[in-house]
DNA sequence: AGGCTACTTGCAAATCATTTGCATCTTTAG
DNA sequence: CTAAAGATGCAAATGATTTGCAAGTAGCCT
């Protein structure tokens, strides 16, 4: 049974990825948040026990991880234009946005039939889609009731 | 039979904006674009025959088209971090883009009883969502066998 | 037609997210 | 243990978008 630490470390090795105290750092950030996260947010999180990382650091690796396909790039269209960053885990899915707090959850995909249904009209050659839903999460509700 | 500049001026009037030379010219070109275009499209359309128009102008109206419900706010999540703007016609709708021209298409909305389905499951209040699909248009997948 | 007032614009500087150049440090293969 | 390749810190650049302020203009009221 690994621990996390290791497993971030066997990732890294498998896409052929130098370990760095930064990297692993990142990372771990990441899988504890369970949810997409933007740069700020890991650069963040990481001052206390890391102040010396740089959030160019952590712009730089988000890169490195997305082409590596170990995370994903969102652009969620919230209010300011900061990008998300998510694990690609297994499965293919989307994002339901709390518009408050712009905390985001992960949603099952409901197309599937539709895309069959546009190649056949379109003639595109359809590569990737995103569904989002934006509204409020039942937390913010009751904080917006004021 | 009105013509579209006097159909732009009726919009204006109708959403209590006072007429400007800038905002009719911008929303001239939105209507002729006629697909979802960006801030700086909008400015260099207009160099020619509006030199003086300035890009901070064309975005202080986009945020107030936007305000007034005439223009809705797109992050395509594209290449670059542009954001783009489209009309808000009659329908809801979606969109389907060619990353290679980037071209945009209008899809019918395909949610509906999924949306049900999520506000029992997560008691969030759903506001809107967005649903995009990208593939390569039948143009581009003649130009894109070399 | 002229004038007043509030709203707009031009202009320049500020801001925000993200990227980049460069010198210094660290990882890793041998 | 050491050198070379690659990574990081730092600071400055970039690109998109916003903002403060003074000057200009639309729309209303004589």
């Amino acid at each position: 049974m690994k621990n996390r630490r290791e497993k971030i470390q066997e990732i890294l090795r498998n896409k052929e990825i130098r370990l760095t105290r930064q990297r692993e750092a990142i990372l771990e950030v990441i899988y504890e948040a369970e949810r997409p996260v933007t740069a700020t947010y890991i650069y963040s999180s990481l001052q206390e026990t890391n102040p010396s990382l740089k959030l160019s650091t952590v712009y730089r690796n988000m890169h490195l991880f997305v082409g590596k396909g170990i995370l994903r790039k969102l652009s969620l269209g919230i209010e300011n234009n900061e990008s998300y960053f998510e694990l690609i885990r297994d499965e293919h899915h989307h994002h339901l946005i709390c518009i408050h707090c712009n905390s985001v959850l992960p949603l099952d995909c409901p197309l599937g039939e539709f895309e069959e249904k546009i190649k056949e009209e379109t003639a595109y050659t359809l590569i990737d889609h995103s569904v989002k839903i934006f509204g409020i999460c039942p937390h913010c509700q009751k904080y917006s009731k004021a």
